[in-house]
DNA sequence: ATAATTGCAAATGCTTTGCTTGTGA
DNA sequence: TCACAAGCAAAGCATTTGCAATTAT
């Protein structure tokens, strides 16, 4: 059984067969896949699902806390399992590739720049455009 | 004559009636309008514009860099003037009320990241969500 | 004069939803 | 059993676009 399978028992998360596969598929995504290439990822293993069954799993699941939602450039959202210790993203604008990165110093930052404003951080969204330096 | 058309003159961008409204309605926000908002202005001010006027002038804008877009979380496009200097925003999760502020630590910070994992950076984007803290 | 811009409505792309049938606990 | 989930197609929403009429330079 999958990481995502386990998370969903312990938060008494009906399991279909449907959500199985769809658990299964992101469980082995290493990447930030959208819905659409989550669904053909899905299909591989039972053309019979629909891709509303995938918005609504992926809703689902986020809910849960067990998936991750992004919003990166480019109109469609993304997805990734939820990380046990927070990362933020660099997301390359030539290939799309995605590179996941913590940084201590700024989180520290962020919270005292929200302290100072008046405000308790609830969330934050840190993204970085970049073009690979060539050696 | 608002700034705006000023930079659109300097950038030869070809000034109609309808988008020296939309230059000024901007110009005179303090805000971040979605585009819907911002076609309520306008049409305040001539009721015959249209709102695909609207998104075309406000893509147009964006391109010759006079205004900047933010994909704030809601799934509406925001936009505000383009700043002389950069800055982030903290957004109120109850109000919806926007705060900017810049960090200059943090803009190190951000550079420093990107160079560590190969990468130049282009841009960026770092929205603090938040909830006002009582006195 | 004429290439660009507008308004309108239709089209788009992602996402959600109503409804009927199917199914996990 | 039976409340909940799936599949399908239709609807929603923000945004874009084709086209004929209008306008800025």
């Amino acid at each position: 059984m999958n990481s995502i399978e386990e998370k969903c028992k312990k938060k008494g998360v009906r399991l279909t067969d449907q959500r199985k596969i769809i658990a299964e598929v992101m469980s082995n995504s290493k990447d930030h896949p959208d819905v659409d290439e989550l669904h053909k990822r899905v299909i591989d293993v039972d053309k019979k699902i629909s891709i509303a069954t995938v918005y609504r799993t992926v809703k689902l699941f986020e809910e849960a806390g067990i998936l991750e939602k992004h919003d990166f450039k480019g109109g469609k959202a993304r997805y990734e399992q939820s990380p046990d210790e927070h990362h933020d993203h660099l997301i390359d604008i030539n290939s799309g590739e995605i590179v996941e990165f913590v940084d201590k110093e700024i989180e520290k930052l962020q919270n005292e720049v929200a302290k100072k404003l008046g405000y308790k951080l609830v969330d934050h969204k840190l993204e970085l455009y970049g073009s690979k330096i060539k050696k």
